[in-house]
Parts: structure tokens; C-alpha cells; sequence
DNA sequence: TTTTAACTACCACGATGGTGGTAGCTGCAG
DNA sequence: CTGCAGCTACCACCATCGTGGTAGTTAAAA
């Protein structure tokens, strides 16, 4: 794409005062200058679309849709769109996803700026990168099995506090059914019973409470 | 205290570019300064004994010590510190702790620039300040009866997925003792089971996964 | 086409959880 | 000193959960 000229980044964050972190430390660098900012996913995809910025920065949880959605949105309109996941740490399957919708790059919002100095260079450059520190992370888990939407969809019935007939009505099949997909959650997440499901499925980003 | 010269404040956050966004917005007012900056709960501590700040701008999660227990020996070092929690939410109860620990103000990191300003000055000026939205949300609990600290102990042990008879052992109670712990907690939380007391303890800052 | 994964359903049974009531002990506040 | 809150303990009983096994259907992958 741009070979020349200061690389242009979005920034996507619902935290005003952590967008002006960024942009005063971008603004800083002199081979790179802040496009626009954007506090909602409604927002940031019209900027995006109106600016076409080298190098995107992107929250995970804003108010108004999914960081991931927006991901997915971006990169259906820009394919080659180089886009950097900046977040608190949200657990293994979010950014499990987050990579796997294409992102280029995965940071956390405790990390130091030169890092992120580092990986927006990089990931402007064509690399994707992730640090040791949250791949290790990903590695942790990379052999277990993922729910399935059902499970995910039960499971999430049952951090409600949910018992078993209930969410059989609620989800439109037997009790039974309900047993067997708790069976298998609690199987595939270590869990030793379905309380302890839901924190590990909290803790991992699998479900939202 | 101090009526003349500009308001010194110090930040207390483990996100770097956080905490650079709020300096450059406050070394943009004529009336304020940034006297120093730290991430963790030691620094904190010692930074806010050398430069005594007007106002200090704490987190409630650092990565070494709580921001309540900051909070605490901070108030006990210097009673009229003015303290302003400044976090992402965390529910009722870490907001009901910090101002019962003596803080000043209580504001999300969502909240625009101008906001946090007008707090800075406001209780500088020792007052205290709550915005509506954080009122309103500690109202909504406030007639709640509150967990003992038996209770919390016993709503963690829960969370871990362990069973009653696991949790007697643990704490080197009976076993009928803990259901009635459980009872307590599901009643005093409106939960429906044992899962649910557990998302509602974390929905509302009791407990920590 | 055959295989596999996912969702569905039923049954039976032991384990665990949740409810109700009673009650003794301690420490603190009125 | 009297009452109350909190922690402890026991009992009985029913509801719910979790485990084991079997099995049919569908859709996608090999």
C-alpha cells in the first residue's frame, strides 16, 4: 500500500483518556501520525472506511458491538487492513479469535509504549506479531477441545443460575440433552462441577457474565 | 493545605498510556501538574510520601497490592489526602470499600476528559464527587443486607468448584455449617443456586475469579 | 460412500445440593 | 445485662445434579 509518508493510525477505544495516551505518544514519533479516534464500533467503522489508516488499534469491549464483529466488518471491507488488538487481558479464546479473524497483532493495555511503538512498525510492515507473553498464554491451551455454540449457549444458561428443566425449556430440548451438554463442558474445561465450569468459562473468555 | 500554586497530582496505574493521556490533559491546564506517575502499589506508596500531591488518581487493580489497600495506607499516612478512584467498574462493593476507606471520588475510565477535570478541581477544593451514574448504581444495592466475611470465604470456595464437603474440610468446619453459610449467601444475593450467588458475587465486586 | 462431530433423547442410580427447623456459643451494642 | 448478629452443629427430607450407557438424525468431511 503506502510506502510513504508517516504511517496514519486509527485508534478504537471507548477510554478518552487512554486514546490520548496513544495519540500523544504517536504523535511523538515522527514516523507516525494519529488519522482519528473513534470511542464505538459504529463509530470506528466509518472512520475507517472515510480514512483507510495504515495501522488500526482496536479494543476489544466497546459499548455499542464486539471488538471482534468490528474486526470481521474491517476486514470484509479492507482485506489487507493491518489491524492490532489493544485490550486488558480477556483470556485464551478471545484471542484465539481475534487472530483467527486476522488480526496482525495482540497487546496488552499494561504493556510499556515502546512496545507498542515496536509492534505498530512491524505490523505496518507486514509482519504480525505476538508477544511471548501472551503466546505462552495461547500455547496453554491450544491442545484443549472449544465448546461448541450449544455447549457455549448452555453454558451461559447456566452461569444464569439455571437449573437443568429450566434451561431445557429455555433452549427448546429435553433435560436429558441439557445433562449431556453439561457433561461435555465440564469435560472439556477440567471443571468438577458446573459452578466451577462458569468460572473457568469466565476466566477464559468463553462467556460473559 | 496548599491554596497557592497549581494542583500536583499523582497517578497511580498499571496501564503506561493511560497514564500518559491523563498527563498530557493535565499538563494542559493552567491550574494543574503532574508531580509524578506510578503502576504499582509500592511505588505508589512511596511516591506519595516524597511529593505529598494534592490529589492522587488511583486504580483499584495493580499488579503488586489492591487500590483499596493503597487507599488505606495512604489515608493513614496523610488523613486529608484527597484520593480519587479512577478504575473501569467493578461493582458496588469495590465502590462501597473505597469511600468507606475515606475516597474523595470515584470515576470510570470511560468517562471524558472534562469529567475527570472537573473532579480533580472539585474535591481538590475538598469536596467530594460521585457522578450520578456511580450513585445511582450504589443506590440499586444499597438496602442489601452485606456478606459476612465467613460468607465470602465460603462464596470463593464455591467458586472453585468445590463441594460442600470439600469446603468444611478446607476451612475446618461441619458440613452442615457450610449449607447454611450457602443459604445465607443465596438469600442475601437473590441467587437461585450456588452457580448464580458466584456470578453475582463477581457481577458485584465480592469476590474475584 | 463412509466416517465423524454435533445435537438430540431416554433410562437408571448414586451423589450432592438446598430447605426447614432447632440450638449452643461468643462478642458486641444498647 | 439483655438482645442481637455471627458462627457453629445436627437432623430429616426432597430436589437436583452428575454419571453410565445406548441410540437415532443430520450435516460436513474424508
Amino acid at each position: 500500500m503506502s510506502n510513504s509518508g508517516p504511517i496514519r493510525i486509527l485508534s478504537v477505544d471507548d477510554h478518552p483518556l487512554l486514546r490520548e495516551g496513544i495519540a500523544a505518544l504517536v504523535n511523538n514519533q515522527p514516523d507516525m501520525v494519529m488519522a482519528g479516534q473513534a470511542a464505538t464500533g459504529a463509530e470506528a467503522l466509518q472512520l475507517f472506511q472515510q480514512l483507510q489508516p495504515d495501522v488500526t488499534l482496536l479494543d476489544l469491549r466497546l459499548p455499542d458491538m464486539s471488538g471482534i464483529d468490528i474486526l470481521i466488518a474491517m476486514r470484509s471491507e479492507l482485506p489487507e487492513a493491518r489491524i492490532i488488538m489493544l485490550t486488558t487481558f480477556e483470556g485464551d479464546v478471545e484471542i484465539q479469535r481475534a487472530l483467527q479473524a486476522g488480526a496482525r497483532g495482540y497487546l496488552l493495555k499494561n504493556m510499556p509504549p515502546s512496545e507498542l511503538l515496536d509492534v505498530i512498525r512491524q505490523v505496518h510492515a507486514g509482519k504480525k506479531r505476538i508477544p511471548a507473553a501472551i503466546a505462552s498464554q495461547l500455547a496453554e491451551h491450544m491442545s484443549d477441545e472449544t465448546l461448541t455454540e450449544r455447549e457455549i449457549e448452555v453454558l451461559q444458561e447456566v452461569a444464569g443460575g439455571n437449573k437443568n428443566r429450566e434451561i431445557a425449556d429455555r433452549l427448546f430440548i429435553s433435560e436429558e440433552t441439557v445433562k449431556v451438554h453439561i457433561k461435555h463442558i465440564m469435560e472439556k474445561l477440567g471443571a468438577a462441577d458446573r459452578t466451577q465450569a462458569v468460572t473457568i468459562g469466565v476466566r477464559r473468555g468463553i462467556i460473559q457474565l
